[in-house]
DNA sequence: TGTCAGGATCTTTTT
DNA sequence: GATCCTGACA
């Protein structure tokens, strides 16, 4: 033990020898704290702690593999083997299962995703006949998701007059109605959606003393990783367990906080010290990770927000290059800059492809990423977006399993009863929605009591119906014997998924074949691992849990040579030598979303100190002029962050008057523009004269955004503006009005039944006159 | 009841 | 550009 402590500088070996007591550490970026997480707990167990009882929270699965294996190498792996670690919804997801039938749940209750979620709402505001504009499922999901993050249980929601004003003011009385239905329909189906996994632990906890106490004997030591990222649902919960023992050990930073949206509450960690008694206070804030320069650009970033702890991260680290700031027409030359990019420092400087990660601020925008590099040949990666699970060939799938386990599981039934299509149409099911409500009864018990039950269905359609509930029960007694793999492997078969998949041999089916193996390789990896593992039983109710709740990131074993392309949020925690952040635009990043008030655009700014400060070596900032969004090409201005950055810090690769940079400026294209003549949006501060200017808005081009809906008396055409290509349509008998300063951008109209109209436009505002 | 074309809407971010 | 929904027609 004294040789991994020795590694540990004094500011870290505090609060890794801290053994007992409330203690919160608040750790810098980069400062080692999941160093002194583990060491911690190696610690206490060298201090005598059993294994059994700790309880270590962290933010993704594979965080909690990782601190495992370092402290198996440390005190064996038969001890470490007995450590509780996980994400809150996974240690609680254990839990409740073992505890189901307290809360009323069966074990084996369903986990409901964000889709399952979705579809539920949706087909309740239906049957609601509500009107789905004014209640649209995602926001209705959204508050939904919120008041459980809050503990609003349906009866608090319903004692709370504020709520319910709150919601008839957004004019949606209704609200709690669906809540209320879409709560008992969960339960029914025994499914829990994310929420569900704490709001009922929670309720687990308050409602049964002794479950309770027999939880909190057992975690007598418990460490919570990002506790910045908390919302009050967990933090309910943490501070439930730790009650008796106090033996509470919290890690985070405010200035990484960046999950408001799913109900954080950055309080939690900056009212830990009210929250228990004697709270000893650690600070790490020495950053190991980056370079001067990195972490003083960030920091001059954060330095732009009010809400935060007192904390001031350095380093010894060597100054490092200064951060490169990049300007591309769009989104397809920032790609092939990026890529061009990681493909010259992989040259120059002996890199692999995994020291690379560009980050972004939506998932939408891997795409472009995603082109270049595949055309430069370089190998990547996409964490997020849509995962492998979500695929509809492997929900379906997995459907068909969730069905065998939990026949209750309205969604997975609702999903599968016509795919592949038995004849059982939209009417039927609606009518079997119904007859299930009415009994009070989940749809497949309905199914298995046809006969018996009032509902107009023809022959013909029970019969069907009849063939459906025969397979799926002969797969449940087949699920008694065979191991997960075997049902699987046979479920895909019966079911006639394959068939359908393979019957029209185009590559989008090919695709999803080889998707569906690669499914049921996983499962059979899964089968054999918990072979080996003695304390599961390697059912397919664990390997569907498993799968309701794992990211991608937690099935990255980071042997693969590939540059990681993800989203921002998922890229916390993480760090990599050469980072390239793209899209740092207005509306892009921040948000359009997040600008409405301050503490909104300080989570974006956060957002940004935690991108920035993934880069060890060289971080990349790029944006564009104009880029693809729903399909159309926008205008895009550099976001305000890059500004927020001291100068110093930055070195602004944009060669303004390089034509071959900014085909704007192309004289082949456009005549003879001089360079110095473009205007600057905002007047250039120049520090000096040879100092190339920050930034340069482009030429304003707004597009036409006039629709018109009825849809036939447009003109249809294209105006292209350099390389700029806009869709446009105009009514007729409109007149295409371009105002503007300065006449020397061109532009052309071209229509589509073969006029060009050729225009010249420079800061010019485009409008459609009736 | 199944299928397909056309339309509306969507994009923050995730367990 | 993708996805989900609707309505017309086989």
């Amino acid at each position: 033990m004294e040789k991994y402590l020795s590694q540990l500088n004094d500011a870290q070996l505090a609060p890794t020898l801290q053994k007992d007591g409330p203690m919160i550490v608040i750790a810098g970026a980069g400062s080692g704290k999941t160093r002194v997480l583990t060491y911690r707990i190696a610690y206490l167990m060298s201090q005598g702690v059993d294994a059994f009882n700790i309880l270590s929270l962290t933010f993704t699965n594979k965080a909690a593999r990782e601190m495992k294996s370092r402290i198996a190498d440390i005190v064996g792996n038969s001890e470490a083997k007995n450590l509780w670690m996980g994400t809150f919804h996974s240690v609680f997801a254990k839990i409740l299962r073992f505890e189901a039938d307290r809360l009323g749940y069966p074990s084996n209750f369903t986990i409901y995703d964000t889709q399952d979620s979705d579809r539920l709402i949706s087909s309740i505001i239906k049957e609601m006949n509500l009107d789905k504009d004014v209640y649209k499922y995602k926001q209705v999901r959204s508050r939904i998701s919120s008041y459980k993050n809050s503990l609003i249980t349906v009866k608090a929601y319903f004692n709370n007059p504020e709520l319910i004003e709150a919601d008839t003011a957004a004019r949606r009385p209704r609200l709690g109605d669906i809540y209320k239905n879409y709560v008992e329909r969960c339960f029914k189906a025994g499914a829990m959606d994310f929420d569900d996994l704490l709001l009922k632990t929670n309720e687990l906890l308050t409602r049964f003393p002794d479950v309770l106490a027999k939880y909190q004997d057992r975690f007598r030591y418990i460490l919570v990783d990002e506790y910045q990222d908390t919302n009050h649902s967990q933090y309910l919960i943490v501070r439930a367990l730790s009650d008796r023992f106090q033996n509470i050990c919290v890690v985070g930073d405010d200035a990484q906080s960046i999950y408001a949206f799913r109900g954080a509450n950055i309080n939690n960690i900056l009212n830990f010290q009210r929250d228990y008694d004697d709270v000893k206070v650690f600070r790490l804030e020495q950053n190991y990770r980056s370079t001067k320069n990195i972490v003083n650009a960030a920091n001059s970033i954060i330095d732009k927000n009010q809400t935060k702890l007192d904390k001031v991260v350095w380093t010894a680290n060597d100054e490092g290059p200064k951060i490169k700031v990049n300007r591309l027409m769009t989104d397809g030359d920032e790609g092939r800059y990026v890529a061009s990019s990681i493909f010259e420092n992989k040259m120059n400087n002996q890199l692999k492809n995994k020291d690379f990660a560009i980050l972004y601020r939506t998932n939408a925008q891997s795409r472009a990423m995603e082109d270049a590099l595949r055309k430069r040949g370089i190998e990547y990666r996409i964490y997020g977006g849509l995962s492998f699970y979500q695929r509809k060939e492997i929900k379906d799938v997995l459907s068909y399993l969730r069905l065998i386990i939990n026949p209750a599981d309205e969604e997975a039934l609702k999903r599968v009863i016509n795919f592949p299509a038995r004849g059982i149409g939209q009417t039927t099911i609606d009518r079997l929605v119904v007859a299930a409500n009415g009994y009070n009864r989940s749809i497949f018990q309905v199914l298995q009591n046809l006969d018996k039950v009032d509902i107009k269905i023809n022959s013909g359609t029970k019969g069907k119906l009849q063939d459906f509930v025969t397979m799926i029960e002969s797969f449940q007694v087949m699920n008694q014997n065979a191991n997960a793999f075997e049902l699987a492997e046979h479920v895909t078969k019966a079911s006639g998924l394959i068939r359908e998949f393979n019957k029209d041999g185009t590559p989008e089916g090919i695709a999803r074949m080889e998707n569906i193996e690669e499914l049921l390789n996983g499962i059979k990896d899964f089968v054999e691992e918990q072979k080996e593992l003695a304390d599961t039983t390697g059912s397919l109710t664990e390997f569907l849990e498993d799968v309701a709740l794992a990211t991608d990131l937690d099935n990255d074993t980071g042997d693969d040579d590939r540059v990681a392309l993800m989203t921002i949020h998922l890229a916390k925690g993480l760090e990599f030598p050469y980072v390239y952040i793209v899209g740092m635009e207005e509306d892009l990043f921040p948000s359009a979303m997040s600008m409405n008030t301050r503490s909104e655009l300080e989570e974006e700014r956060r957002l940004f100190y935690v991108a920035l400060t993934r880069a060890e070596k060289q971080a990349y900032l790029t944006y564009t002029l104009s880029r693809y969004r729903w399909g159309k090409l926008i205008d895009a201005e550099p976001s305000r962050f890059i500004e927020e950055i001291d100068d110093q810090y930055l070195e602004v690769l944009t060669p303004v008057n390089d034509p071959r940079q900014n085909p704007m400026l192309n004289p082949d294209i456009f005549g003879d523009v001089e360079p110095d003549k473009i205007r600057f949006k905002k007047p250039i501060k120049r520090k000096s004269e040879n100092k190339p200017p920050k930034f340069v808005a482009p030429p304003k081009l707004k597009p036409i955004s006039k629709t018109t809906n009825d849809g036939v008396n447009l003109f249809d055409g294209k105006l292209t503006v350099g390389n700029i290509v806009e869709h446009i349509r105009f009514g007729k008998g409109e007149v295409l009005k371009i105002e503007g300063q300065g006449a020397d951008t061109k532009a052309e109209i071209n229509f589509e039944n073969g006029g060009v109209k050729k225009l010249l436009l420079r800061f010019a505002k485009l409008q459609v006159l009736g």
